[in-house]
This record gives C-alpha cells, sequence and structure tokens, in this order.
DNA sequence: ATAATAAAAGATAAATTTGTCTTTTATTTT
DNA sequence: AAAATAAAAGACAAATTTATCTTTTATTAT
C-alpha cells in the first residue's frame, strides 16, 4: 500500500512520540533498533521527517529525534504518507492514468474513490498521539 | 495502489473484455496501444493473465487473446489482483510486519483493516463485465 | 510441406526503490 | 579551544520492478 520507506516513516514518529511523551529524546540507533529498520536508510527518512516538520532534530551530544508534546494531536498518518510519498495516493488513478478525471473517468475511477476516500478520511483523522497511546499501554507492538 | 503491471493487467483484460463481446479476438499490438502500455512488457502480463485462466490466449494467424463471454460476469478484479500482485494487498501490514495480527497487531492494524476490507470487497464484487460495459458505452475511458 | 503469423519463453537492460558507507556540519562537554 | 557526539549531506551499491529484444513454439493459410 505504503513505500517502505513510507512504513518506516510512520512506525518512526510512532515510536519518537511514545519517548517524547515521557520527555526521552531518542536516536538513530535507538529508533532503528525499536522499529526494525535499517539505520542507515532510517536515517534519510528520518531526515525528510525533519524537513516537513513532523518531528524535531538535534544534533551534537544528546542530540536525537523527538516531538513537541504539544503537536502530537495534530499530526496525523496523512502528513507522514504526503511527506515520504507524496499525493500520488491521493490523487492518482487506480489504473495509473494520467488523464482519468470526473469528467473522462477509467473504467474503476468511481469504484475506486469510494475505497481511496474512505483510506483518505482514516489518515486525515488519526494522529499520532492516539497510536503511540496504544503502543505504550501495550495494546500495540512496532516490532517481533 | 497497485503496481503498474497490475494496472496494465487489469486495463488489458477490461479492453480484452469490449472486444471478446462483440466477438473480435484482439492481439498484442493492438491491446497495448488500446491501453497505452509498453508492448513487451505487456506481453508478459498477458502470460500470466492466461496462465491464470483469465484470459484465453490463441497463437498463429488471427491468434490473440479473448475472453468467453459466459466467464466475463465471473472474472472480478480480485482474481486479476491476485494473479499479478498476489495476496499482499490483503494480507500485508500496513506497516511492513510479518507478525503483525490480531492478537500481536501493530499500531495501525484496525484503522488499516477497515480500508483493506473495503477495498477487499470492493474488488471482489466489480466483475469485467460490468466495468467493460461502461466503456463500451462510452462512459468510460482507457485511453487520453 | 512451406511460409507466414502470433504468442511463449528466455535473456538482457533501464529505471526506481531500498539500503550502505563516508565525509561534513552543528552542538556539547571537557 | 579541543575532543567527542550525533545528525546532515553526498556518493555509491544492491535489489526489485519495469521494460526490451531475440529465439522458440504452435497454428494457420498457401
Amino acid at each position: 500500500m505504503f513505500s517502505k520507506a513510507c512504513e518506516y516513516a510512520i512506525r518512526a514518529t510512532i515510536y519518537i512520540a511514545v519517548q517524547s511523551n515521557q520527555d526521552n529524546r531518542v536516536g538513530l540507533k535507538d529508533i532503528s533498533k525499536e522499529i526494525d529498520s535499517p539505520e542507515a536508510f532510517t536515517a534519510k527518512i528520518l531526515q525528510q521527517l525533519s524537513k516537513n516538520n513532523i518531528i524535531n532534530s538535534i544534533k551534537g551530544p544528546n542530540g536525537g529525534f523527538e516531538i513537541d508534546k504539544k503537536d502530537m494531536s495534530k499530526i496525523n498518518l496523512s502528513q507522514i504518507v504526503m511527506a515520504i510519498d507524496g499525493d500520488t495516493i491521493y490523487k492518482g488513478c487506480g489504473l495509473g492514468f494520467k488523464q482519468c478525471s470526473e469528467k473522462q473517468p477509467c473504467p474503476v475511477h468511481d469504484k475506486f474513490k469510494v475505497v481511496r476516500d474512505e483510506l483518505k478520511h482514516m489518515l486525515e483523522t488519526t494522529n499520532v498521539l492516539e497510536l503511540s497511546v496504544g503502543l505504550k499501554k501495550g495494546l500495540t507492538f512496532l516490532h517481533r
């Protein structure tokens, strides 16, 4: 559904949120271990998240990544997906036609629209705070 | 959402269905031109569709591809997606975890399940006949 | 039977995504 | 100020997906 990069981005953001909620700043090594992702690749993804103001990065000793507590409920999955994968998941035609539109719809246009709208709504209404709470409570998991 | 291969597979199947409904057997060249796809790559995809009994292929002069009229309402999008992309779209975890399950869910498990079930239902209930009818009627389009 | 046609099969090649390694920059501690 | 730390940036490499080209096989028409 999403790219690997996007999957790691969501995992990382949730993990950073859990830690930030406990006032723990976390480093790359810790993150990639906890979310079970390749370290160097994860570094690149964290850079993108930082550039898109989804997470904060701090260099130097005791540096790492964190999310402002007050922002957590405002960061939703949609923002993360948009930052990493762009808007293809929303805009793109189900059959890959660039010219597909309401006026000139592909054969699956309407059928896909229903699913896509549902996905969009889900991504826009799911925030990082709620996801981190489930994880913190031990109801959900980020690794094997 | 789907791979390019899968997009071409769906396009091709719908186009072949429209033609088969008018008792026209169609060749690779015609198909790839009509659905705006790379010819050689499309050939590979048609082979897979044929192996999965979604379309019939006939070699030699006046050969080509066709779909039995009686099968058209039985072929749904789910079968095409399964034949080309496998069951990852159904089984796969939204965050890419192999161990993700109801018992050990990832943070987005339940949220994704709703969307995935909707997608699955749509793919399983949309058949090639209805899609080809819309195209035939000029309500939908397969190229620019 | 032979030639022509069209898909199947196999071998490659290009493009993209995923992943790694090295050097640079910013920050903190000593 | 110097050393240590940790992320940023850049160059590279591996893997996967997408796409192409050539040869083989099956079928039909002459």
